[in-house]
DNA sequence: TTGTAAGCGTTATCAC
DNA sequence: GTGATAACGCTTACAA
């Protein structure tokens, strides 16, 4: 591939004025300036990137953290962040972890090497210190709320929301309320219990984690839910379930069974995905595309934000 | 951030030797050695990866272009190859392009800038000239049959397979066939379509462009289907839907509208989706995480390969 | 308006 | 074993 100088030379003028030219920095005569497009015709020049970011010390790449692509959950998440990717004229490097740490440390790693001027971590797995320690070297955007890292963030407020569908399903007379989410741990895994069992304190109702579900994630994760259930001698009257997803392979699944929905058991499900209308599910909408597209303004702008976003209850048919 | 040249300096030794030190090549004394490990701990060290960009002519990162992924079979295979990446020391640059051609080319200049060191696309929609022009700069593996432009490839033989599946609708009694595909164009839908005149000629059934429908990709579309035929004066009594979203639609639908499936209608989805299973559609299975894997093989390997991937008819209860 | 030359932070080729 | 030093290809003061 040809260079600049081989442009300057091809042209006959400097590498400087060749620079000017294609980044059009101030006035070039016009005919320098022809004869630099010419030579960039002739040899089918294109310039090599990676000096450009050596040189600026920025690469216009942002890292995306997330444990894995297929679930509507971080698609979703995932096609904000291009769209405004694109729109800012940033590419997005996906990172896929698994819930590993490793890997997520890896990506934080690729910051600290310069390789991407922003990390957008769509769900933490590793510890906070460990993020601290990487905020010196580029904006890090989280998916939390989380006040004891000093970073920008995007987040549902998990507890508030689940609390009020707890509420909810309380005035609509359940008693024994379960859910289902995709892991124990994680910060809005957390927030959750913790409404949860306040819920229940109010109340003075029981705690029984046989009534927690976890590692629901997929349409077929509502199947092992729903065999639980029939095994229970107390089983619940409505279920929280995280993921739309995971609430239609539960009605699907209640369906074959003769389960009734919601007389024998009440669900709201999360994040309102297509399914969720097409089931005719109860759910709680989460616009996730709009969170995707404000993480990555907070990732490219830097300055410290943290944005709440409000959810809303779609009533339906399953409560 | 400190500079190898501020290791040397540290440790008393050449930037060579750092440098050395640093990737282990050759032998080096055990006291330098040490001595610049103690000058990384101490200066927190680490490299400037878009020099080594630069210097080794590589960046070890792949593009990947696809539409959007907010769906199982871009996701899937995304799946695939993010797992590869990983298990190769590679990353992913993600390239959502909406089908939109200009992002496309966007994606095949990043090699051509050296961004990328190769170059897979998961659907492709720019021409085949403008995909051959960028062959020189980089491996382009593209996931369909096509023999005119010389890329590596993992692909489904959709002519084939559509072929089969309209034979086997056939012989179980269906002589009005439809089906449902995601867009009208790309290569992939080409060859359906081709395979779809020929089973009609074969037969001597008539060409009904009104049982065909495109734009089916979400779950959501499957009911637009429904509306669809129950207008239509002639409506078919099977349908081939390349999606098992779109599939899952439409038995929902059907079941709502007191539709019978597969009395009144037959349906063979496509990709064995979680959905499929729990639903119970018949459908045809396409290893997309495998395909994924080998996508990103060939993409890092270069040698030029085609794989023709084989896929399996799951026979469930919607034929 | 244009050009020279010094970075940017590595790797790699030679000598020694 | 080790160290100068020249790439790698671009941007940007600073001069002219």
């Amino acid at each position: 591939m040809a260079t600049i100088k081989d442009l300057a030379k091809m042209a006959g003028v400097s590498v400087t004025t060749v620079s000017r030219v294609l980044n059009n920095h101030s006035y070039v005569s016009e005919e320098k300036r022809k004869a630099v497009f010419e030579a960039v015709k002739a040899s089918n020049y294109d310039k090599n990137i990676n000096a450009v970011h050596l040189s600026k010390g920025k690469t216009q790449l942002i890292g995306v953290v997330l444990p894995f692509a297929d679930h509507p959950y971080f698609a979703l998440l995932l096609k904000g962040l291009a769209k405004q990717a694109l729109e800012n004229n940033y590419k997005l490097v996906f990172i896929q972890t698994d819930y590993r740490k490793e890997r997520e440390i890896e990506a934080l790693h690729m910051l600290k090497q310069k390789q991407i001027d922003a990390l957008i971590i769509c769900s933490r797995t590793c510890e906070a210190e460990v993020i601290e320690e990487h905020l010196p070297f580029g904006p890090i955007v989280l998916c939390e709320n989380n006040k004891e890292i000093e970073a920008s963030s995007t987040y549902v407020n998990h507890y508030n929301v689940f609390f009020d569908a707890l509420e909810y399903l309380y005035q609509k007379g359940h008693k024994r309320i379960g859910y289902c989410i995709a892991r124990k741990f994680g910060a809005n895994s957390r927030d959750r219990e913790r409404a949860y069992r306040d819920f229940l304190k109010k109340y003075h109702l029981p705690y029984d984690s046989g009534c927690i579900f976890d590692q629901c994630l997929h349409v077929e994760d509502g199947e092992k839910v729903v065999n639980h259930i029939m095994e229970m001698d107390e089983p619940p009257s409505a279920l929280l379930v995280t993921s739309d997803q995971v609430a239609a392979g539960i009605v699907t699944c209640c369906q074959k069974r003769h389960i009734s929905i919601p007389g024998d058991l009440a669900i709201i499900g999360f994040n309102n995905e297509p399914i969720a209308k097409m089931m005719n599910i109860t759910t709680i909408e989460i616009p996730l595309v709009d969170m995707g597209e404000n993480l990555f303004l907070q990732a490219v702008n830097d300055d410290l934000s943290n944005k709440e976003v409000s959810v809303q209850l779609i009533e339906r048919g399953t409560v």
